[in-house]
DNA sequence: ACATATTTTTAGACAAGCCTAAAAATATGT
DNA sequence: ACATATTTTTAGGCTTGTCTAAAAATATGT
């Protein structure tokens, strides 16, 4: 497994839930920030070693073994965001790029006794599960918070976009994984939401609302 | 800079003592297990970055900048497996081949917060010294186990072969860092040496003994 | 000193992973 | 249905880091 193998296989992974539905060669170089024609190179490179499924022009998806290889790659991205939020005191913005070099490191030790020294958490700072030793991970309700109805009360449980600048915006703002919302107002016209945390009102637009999971109370 | 690029400066740094003697083409390539041609190669690479002295047929040698990188690699090298050692519980022979990864992961901040989190220790688990954040290290008074004369007592405090299998067989003996060892006996024949652990007295080789460091008590 | 051995460099090739440009296949609109 | 737009693949090329084989430089022994 190369670095470059491992990135593709988590694209694949991430673009169709759980790698299951098939991807278009262009999403994938759109997520990985390189042109359709060396994606298709990979690709075939990949079902040759039958790590996806890829029937020309139809699109890829992941088989058992690429599903494998892709969650034990989130697995370890996800294990050293906590680490180095819990032990390294990195906010929650600052850990992304960092656990995209670390996810690569090759060692089954590290990886699970990383675990057990965390404590087996079950989510990453940004609310999303880690799969265990064996590539299972726990499926928590979660509702977007554009999709709610006025006057709901829910706790944030997650991010849809974990980008250094939408992460700065919440933190700015004071909404954290456990941050208690109040959806006290929403504007028909631009989809706007007014909302209230810790007693402050905050007008959100729509792309906010969109990129926040909260758990209904 | 590439992972390939900060190997051959670690490599440089190693056989010539700090890097500051010149080092032939053939060390190089064997300390690296690559071929010579390759290495001239990659040591132009470097001379054109000025982060070696490069004179054809002549060896190569550390310029200040090749120094810095060299000595910051180091530094995450040691730093790494002080954290799987004391943090993840891995033993002395088990560190190496995982720090020869995390060596490459590029952060400063985590490289700073590792250090804090480990309480900015002096020494990794062989007994080398680590450099801190400017480059500067310690350097601890240390004989070579060989050189010593007969009933002279030390402490280990380092090895000079920090390979699995040697290191396995210290272990197995109950040598470790801190470990209390005198010489009981010495073999004008094959140097061969007679020492004392803990009331146990073991046999061993001149080649053992090269790669004991210890401090004179 | 000079013939021979060793070391180092050069020349040319190859795989991985990427690119651009062109061709082929598929999707879309009327 | 069919012309046009879009997507995907193919063809050919580039860079990095490696290799083998041959040439050049240096070291060594008598
Ligand atoms: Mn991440
Ligand atoms: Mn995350
Ligand atoms: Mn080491
Ligand atoms: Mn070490």
């Amino acid at each position: 497994m190369t670095l470059s193998e491992e990135n593709y296989l988590k694209a694949i992974y991430h673009l169709g839930k759980h790698g299951t539905t098939a991807v278009s060669t262009n999403a994938i170089a759109e997520q990985m920030e390189t042109k359709a024609s060396s994606v298709t190179d990979m690709v075939k490179k990949l079902a040759e070693k039958d790590l996806v499924n890829y029937v020309k022009y139809q699109g890829v998806s992941l088989t058992k073994d690429g599903k494998i290889v892709a969650t034990s790659i989130i697995r370890k991205h996800r294990l050293w965001e906590v680490f180095l939020v819990q032990k390294l005191n990195f906010t929650w913005d600052e850990v992304h790029d960092v656990a995209e070099q670390l996810e690569h490191i090759k060692s089954d030790k590290l990886v699970n006794q990383l675990d057990a020294f965390l404590e087996f958490p079950t989510h990453d700072p940004h609310g999303d599960p880690i799969p265990d030793k064996n590539g299972n991970m726990v499926t928590r309700e979660k509702t977007i918070l554009s999709k709610v109805s006025i006057n709901s009360v829910g706790v944030c449980v997650g991010v849809n976009d974990s980008s250094s600048d939408f992460l700065k915006y919440l933190s700015k703002h004071n909404i954290a994984l456990g941050t208690s919302i109040e959806v006290v107002g929403k504007e028909k016209f631009d989809d706007s939401m007014t909302i209230k945390i810790e007693d402050k009102t905050l007008q959100i637009s729509k792309l906010i609302s969109n990129n926040i999971y909260i758990k209904l109370v």
